[in-house]
DNA sequence: GTTCGAATACTCGACTTCGAGTATTCGCCT
DNA sequence: AGGCGAATACTCGAAGTCGAGTATTCGAAC
């Protein structure tokens, strides 16, 4: 039986507090949170208790002793074990050394943004950009107080990248919305025209058809790839 | 009944295909995969169907016919209704205007780094970068075939989009990675001799003890925030 | 001495996710 | 005429996710 792993981060997390010192999931929490680790590590109780129970179930983790503190109920003081451990470290390594397609809501919304009128997506990543902007200052001026307070910036390296990709973000947004403004887009016009027809109430495949005639340049890449690979060796 | 959704953002996509034109479930995972989507959208069999079944329940989707081709078996064709074209709107609305915070694994191990030693980081880091060097050469390669055979660039809008973000990253990792090599990222001693002391054997309390009076400066951020406002307001 | 909010410490179950597995059929090659 | 791989079309159940809800206790103020 290879020693597995749950699939959440959160026990990733888990694991390196117990690696740290022993802990009652409570603790977890809140040792998570002082450190801002709930920044970049997504936490609630119900993931955690559940996410401990995996870990006790793997071998991963064990029961050290349950103690009770004034008259709170009982809680269970979990410990690292040894394969705990090294499964730690293999997720660790695999995790920093191999970078894996991470699908974003907003990416996924970008993809699909064909749905809406040009006019409003233009609308929708302007008001994004504003937004942008003010989680921009939120976080820098986060980053701010932590030099302020020379904490070492070891402590807080998640959040200097989170904030490099929230600047490609903005940097992505901002020219983005030039170009629709611009209309300057390849593909645009025909974007604008498909709306237009739905919006004359035109069924589906009329439209196809109409816009493979009045767009046949913005949609001769689709038609025969063999053709076209064909042209090229022949040319 | 407010009229909710699913939040598996493939019932979005589901939507968009259904706004588009009727189709059956299995022609919604071809037309995905054609178009290159499942690059930004997570598709799996099981969500798809899981996703369709939860959307009709909420009445989003409708089963307009089913019908059988050759000897295949029967397939079910689903069309969106009046509300699920007005959810799948107000979905892209909110995807594209505001964004959400987004937990990715690489940050949550970028925060718990600290649990291995910084050589082996620094090292782990340098595979990454070479990862990712790798990654960016293939969707590279993409843009260009899609630019080459005069694909508007309107499709692949989010393919532009991550690499706009595997950039930044590779840029982080690059400056990380320097500033661990010249040790001169803040904390880094600390870091090391944390390590040293562990595996010397010496237990959590005493380790912590030890760093809290070689390191004193490197911590004096964690003691008292009070002493130090009050500090600001006496200076 | 009591009230009241913040913090402590979890529980529950409905909902989602996942991907490996199954069964069929088409079309080509021999 | 038969065999085989690719494509079609889904099913299933184990595992994971989520956050609202519950119950308690501590501490400070009144």
């Amino acid at each position: 039986m290879a020693a597995t792993r749950p699939s959440n981060p959160l026990a990733l997390a888990v694991l390196v507090l117990l690696w740290e010192r022993p802990m009652h999931p409570y603790e977890m929490s809140s040792t998570l949170r002082e450190r801002r680790k709930e920044d970049s590590i997504k936490l609630n109780y119900g993931s955690l208790y559940s996410v401990v129970e995996s870990l006790q179930k793997r071998g991963l983790i064990e029961a050290a002793e349950t103690v009770r503190e004034g008259r709170r109920p009982e809680r269970t003081i979990y410990a690292i074990t040894e394969i705990g451990a090294q499964i730690m470290v293999d997720w660790m390594v695999e995790l920093l050394s191999t970078p894996k397609k991470e699908f974003t809501q907003f990416e996924a919304a970008l993809s699909l943004a064909g749905a809406l009128p040009p006019e409003q997506v233009t609308e929708l990543l302007a008001q994004r950009l504003r937004n942008l902007h003010f989680h921009q200052t939120a976080a820098d001026a986060i980053l701010a107080e932590a030099a302020a307070v020379r904490m070492p910036r070891l402590f807080m390296i998640e959040a200097e990248f989170s904030q490099a990709l929230l600047k490609a973000e903005l940097a992505f947004v901002e020219q983005l919305l030039a170009e629709l403004r611009a209309g300057s887009l390849s593909g645009f016009a025909m974007w604008q025209r498909m709306h237009e027809l739905r919006r004359a109430g035109v069924p589906p495949e009329e439209i196809e058809a109409k816009l493979g005639v009045e767009f046949a340049d913005d949609l001769a890449f689709a038609q025969d790839d063999h053709a076209l690979a064909d042209d090229e060796g022949a040319t």
